[in-house]
DNA sequence: AATCTGAACGCAAACGCTTGCGCAACAGGA
DNA sequence: TCCTGTTGCGCAAGCGTTTGCGTTCAGATT
C-alpha cells in the first residue's frame, strides 16, 4: 500500500538501517549512497511513519500547545507565531483547546499528550495540580502568560509597569476619578490581573488619590464583561471621568456601553486599554501595546533551544518590551458638570 | 520509567492482550476482570502510547487541521469549535498554520501529515495540485471555505444570497452609488469573493443600476486593505454614498478611513459588512451574520461520521443559514451635497 | 458419559522504524 | 607482510501496542 522504509531499501539495494541513517543525515553512510537513497525515496514518495519512528526513538518531533480559547485574539496570535517557529524547525503542533472545564479536566486526568510530545507550550495558567501533571511528562515546559510555575520557562511582560504608564497618562491629563475594569474573577493563579491592578494602585498612591473600591468593576476579560462593568461604573453616584481597562477587549466593551449611554469619548469619558488588540487602532483606542506575536515566537524558540541542549532546567524568564500608544480615546476631563 | 501495558498486565496477573481489550472496551473480557484492569490502570496512571497503538492499529485518532492564519478571527473561531468536537470524541488535533508561501510549500511537498492523521479539515483553499496531494493521503477530507474540490465534504453558506441581502438593504435605503470592497486579488480557487461579488451585481441589475467598475476596490480581506480601498473610493470624483465590504474586517478598515476623512457614518456614508465578526457589534456595524463556530462544529461532525462509516465518498455539502443584522452604520443617503 | 459450545483469556506475530554492535573491506604506517 | 584504524554497511533486538488464532474450561446438549 503506502511505501515503507524497506521499499526504498530494496529499491536501492541496501538495508533499512542504511536508509534510515541516510535520510536523517546520520553518519555512517557514504555521500554517494546517501544521494542514491534520497533520490529513490523522493521518487517513491516515501515519508517515514511518525508513529513508528517515535516509538523506536522516543522522539516525537511534536510540540503540545495548550490554550484556553483559540478564538480569542491574544491566544490565536501567540499560537500563530509559535506554530511558525515550530514547523520551520520540523516540529508538528498538537493543539489542545481547553476552554470548557470538562475539556480541561479530561485533558489533565487522561493526559492524552503523554508520550506524544517533546515539549509543551501552555497558554493557560495551570493550577498547582495541573502544573504537576505537566511536569510529570518530563519534557520542557513554557508559558507566555503571567503566573510562573516552577519548571516552566516563562516569557512575559511588565504588567505592573504597563498599567502604571496607562494610569499615569490619565492622571497627567488631570483625571482624579479613575475607574478600573479588571478581571477579579479570573482564575486565582493568573497573576496578570493582580499585577495590572497593582500598577493602577501605585499610580493613584503616587498622585495622592485615595483609591475608591467602588471604582473597580469586574469585566472578566471579555467584551461583554467590559460592557457590563462600564455600565456599573456609569450607574455610580459619582461616575469616573476616565477608566483604565485591563484589556483592550474590555475597553471595547466599555466603549460600547458609553455609546449606548450617549456619552462621547474622550470628551465625556476617557478610556485606556491594555494589549493593543489588532482592532484597537481601528477604534482609535489609547492603550499599552505588548508584542504578542513576538512572545509566541520567543517562547517557541526557548523551548527548541531547551530541547537541543537538555543540560539543565528551564531557561530564565524573558521580559518583552511594552509601549504606551496614544490614540484618540483619552483627553483631559470634561470641565463642566457630568452628563 | 513510564508505565506500559505490561506493567498493568503484571499488576493484574493477566496478559497484555487482555489489558488492551479491557481498556478499549473490546469484547472477550469478563466484566469483573475489566473492572480490575481498569482499576489497576487508573492506579498506575497508565495511558496507552499513541505511537505504539497507532503503529499497531493503523488508526491515529488524530485529525489534521490546516489553516492559513490561526490569528484571524474567522479561522480561530472555526478551529476552536472544531477542536472541541474532535477532542470530545477522543481525537487529537494536529495544527498546520500555512500562512506563508514557504510554509505552504513545505507542507504540501513533505506532507508531514502523512500517516499521522485519520482525517483532515482544511480551512484554506487548496489549488488543484494541493487538493490532489491531500486526496493522496487516503483519508476523509473536509473544508469550511468556499471552493469545493472533488473528494472534499464542504460546509458553507450562501455567499451570493448574503451579499444580495446586504446590498439590497442599501438599495432599499435609497442608495444608488454603492461601492464594494472586495478581495479580487485573493487566490483564484477561493470562490467566496466571486460569489459575494455576484450577489452585489445581481442586486444592482435588479434595481436598474448600472455597475461602475470604479466603485469596486480591492481590500484583500484585511483591515488595512479595507482602509486603503475605502480611501481609494473616497478619492473618486463621485464617491459612493454607501459601500458593501465583503468582510467585516475590511468594513472596519473602511470605518477607520472614513473617520480619518472626518466623514460621519452613517450620515455621510453607509457601510455594511459581511461575517458578523465578534467585534462588529462593538462598533455597531450592520452586516450579514454567518454562523462561524457552527460551521466548524458541523464540519468536524461530518468528518467523524465519515470516519465511522467509511462506506462511500464524502457526505453531501451542507449550507448553513445566514442572517442580515441591522445595526448602526447604514442610513438613507445624505440628501445635501457630499462633504 | 461423551460431545459440543461459547466465553475468557494467552501466544505470538505483526506494525515500521531506530540503533548498538559486529564485520568486511580498505587505507596507511611500521 | 602484518597490524591498526576507519569507513560503510548489515543484523537483529527492541519500542509498546493490536489482533488473529489457539487453548482452556465450565456448563449445556445428546
Amino acid at each position: 500500500m503506502t511505501v515503507s522504509i524497506t521499499d526504498v531499501a530494496e529499491a536501492t539495494g541496501v538495508s533499512a538501517s542504511t536508509v534510515s541513517r541516510a535520510l536523517r543525515g546520520r553518519p555512517g553512510v557514504s555521500e554517494e549512497m546517501r544521494a542514491r537513497i534520497v533520490a529513490a525515496a523522493a521518487e517513491l514518495g516515501y515519508t517515514a511513519s511518525r508513529s513508528a519512528s517515535s516509538l523506536a526513538s522516543g522522539r516525537t518531533y511534536t510540540i503540545g500547545v495548550v490554550v484556553p480559547y483559540v478564538g480569542r485574539w491574544f491566544f490565536g496570535t501567540v499560537l500563530d507565531s509559535a506554530e511558525k517557529v515550530f514547523s520551520a524547525a520540523g516540529y508538528d503542533v498538537l493543539l489542545y483547546n481547553l476552554g470548557s472545564p470538562e475539556a480541561r479536566k479530561r485533558f489533565f486526568t487522561k493526559l492524552p499528550i503523554r508520550k506524544r510530545v517533546d515539549a509543551v507550550l501552555s497558554l493557560l495558567i495551570p493550577d498547582l495540580e495541573e502544573a504537576a501533571a505537566l511536569r510529570s511528562l518530563g519534557v520542557p515546559l513554557a508559558t507566555t502568560v503571567g503566573g510562573a510555575r516552577p519548571g516552566f520557562t516563562v516569557v512575559g511582560i511588565d504588567d505592573r509597569g504597563g498599567a502604571e504608564s496607562a494610569v499615569r497618562h490619565l492622571v497627567n491629563l488631570g483625571h482624579r476619578r479613575i475607574g478600573m475594569i479588571s478581571g477579579a474573577s479570573e482564575p486565582l493563579h493568573w497573576t496578570t490581573p493582580l499585577d495590572r491592578r497593582q500598577g493602577y494602585l501605585d499610580v493613584l498612591a503616587d498622585a495622592g488619590i485615595e483609591p475608591d473600591p467602588a471604582l473597580e468593576a469586574d469585566g472578566g476579560y471579555t467584551v461583554e464583561g467590559g460592557e457590563r462593568a462600564m455600565t456599573e461604573l456609569l450607574a455610580l453616584r459619582h461616575p469616573p471621568t476616565a477608566v483604565f481597562a485591563q484589556s483592550d477587549e474590555m475597553a471595547m466593551g466599555a466603549l460600547r456601553a458609553l455609546r449606548r449611554h450617549r456619552l462621547r469619548v474622550p470628551e465625556d469619558v476617557s478610556v485606556v486599554g491594555f494589549d493593543d488588540h489588532e482592532l484597537s487602532e481601528v477604534v482609535g483606542l489609547t492603550t499599552v501595546a505588548q508584542p504578542v506575536a513576538a512572545q509566541g515566537r520567543e517562547a517557541a524558540q526557548l523551548l527548541l533551544a531547551w530541547l537541543d541542549g537538555p543540560d539543565a532546567g528551564p531557561p530564565p524568564p524573558v521580559e518583552m518590551p511594552i509601549r504606551f500608544v496614544l490614540r484618540e480615546t483619552t483627553a483631559p476631563p470634561h470641565t463642566g458638570r457630568q452628563r
